[in-house]
DNA sequence: CTAGGTGCAAAAGGTTTGCGGTTAA
DNA sequence: TTAACCGCAAACCTTTTGCACCTAG
């Protein structure tokens, strides 16, 4: 509970510091975000956001989701190709897609292998490591 | 040019032996793939393939490629949030997602760090680990 | 005060689906 | 022969945008 104060002081720091303002649904879309942490979309974050503030809109939701993620105290995982999933865990963490429930783990090690690394029970069946930076072409171009 | 022979009659086996059929479709949208090694979206595929195909259709593109992934023979790339992009490299590697050009570039090595084993000139900002398979509770359902 | 944010509704991608006709095996 | 596939068009789902009003700084 102090956590989530506290972490709630650090957003509006991290809100104006990159530029955005500190709003009443920025706040409570960071706090639903962090009571569940199971990765949801955009929608489920609306969903559960409506249950205590009933007019915020979907546009709203994804304002927010992205001030979050520009401000770095959420992440968009992109781990299939379904809706854009939501997760709090700023740690260096690796995610795990399960093919049947769909549902999303958050995996600590550097699981660079598959099935090594792995949690009791995890069966891995393929993995992808995408890295997103610029390349030598455009670089250059910079300059 | 005879490995491009040769990995068309790979092809067919490859369909064949997935439940699929060898049309003439899904091997042009396959010598496609192969012929720009650049990580083409389904648009891209639709438009490189018409110019020697042209009644071909979206849907059918989209039928192609998903009877190429499921054959084995080509991979969904899901390294950005856009369309859902190509590729018929079944080697293991790592995709590099530039961040201005928005191009796409195999990584051979298995660059578990950002920076590492990178070719030189690529720039790595953030990496994003995905592992697919059955977690705990799906796996004990299955028996 | 005012740039930025909110809510609404409509539009814009990207992908899937239903259907009548066609074709690979 | 016939289940699978094709092409077309319409539907679907997720995300973005334009606009009038509102509010945090």
């Amino acid at each position: 509970m102090s956590r989530v104060q506290k972490k709630n002081g650090h957003l509006s720091e991290r809100l104006t510091t990159n530029g955005f303002r500190f709003t009443p649904q920025r706040e409570h879309v960071y706090k639903v975000l962090l009571e569940e942490r199971d990765h949801p979309t955009a929608e489920e974050v609306f969903i559960r956001a409506k249950r205590v503030m009933p007019d915020i809109s979907m546009a709203t939701v994804y304002n927010c989701l992205d001030a979050l993620v520009r401000s770095g105290v959420a992440r968009q995982v992109t781990v299939d190709r379904g809706a854009t999933r939501f997760c709090p865990n700023m740690r260096e963490h690796c995610h795990f897609h399960c093919d049947t429930c769909e549902n999303v783990f958050d995996i600590d090690l550097p699981a660079d292998e598959p099935g090594i690394g792995l949690p009791k029970g995890f069966k891995a069946i393929r993995f992808e490591i995408a890295i997103h930076g610029i390349c030598p072409d455009c670089a250059g171009k910079k300059k």
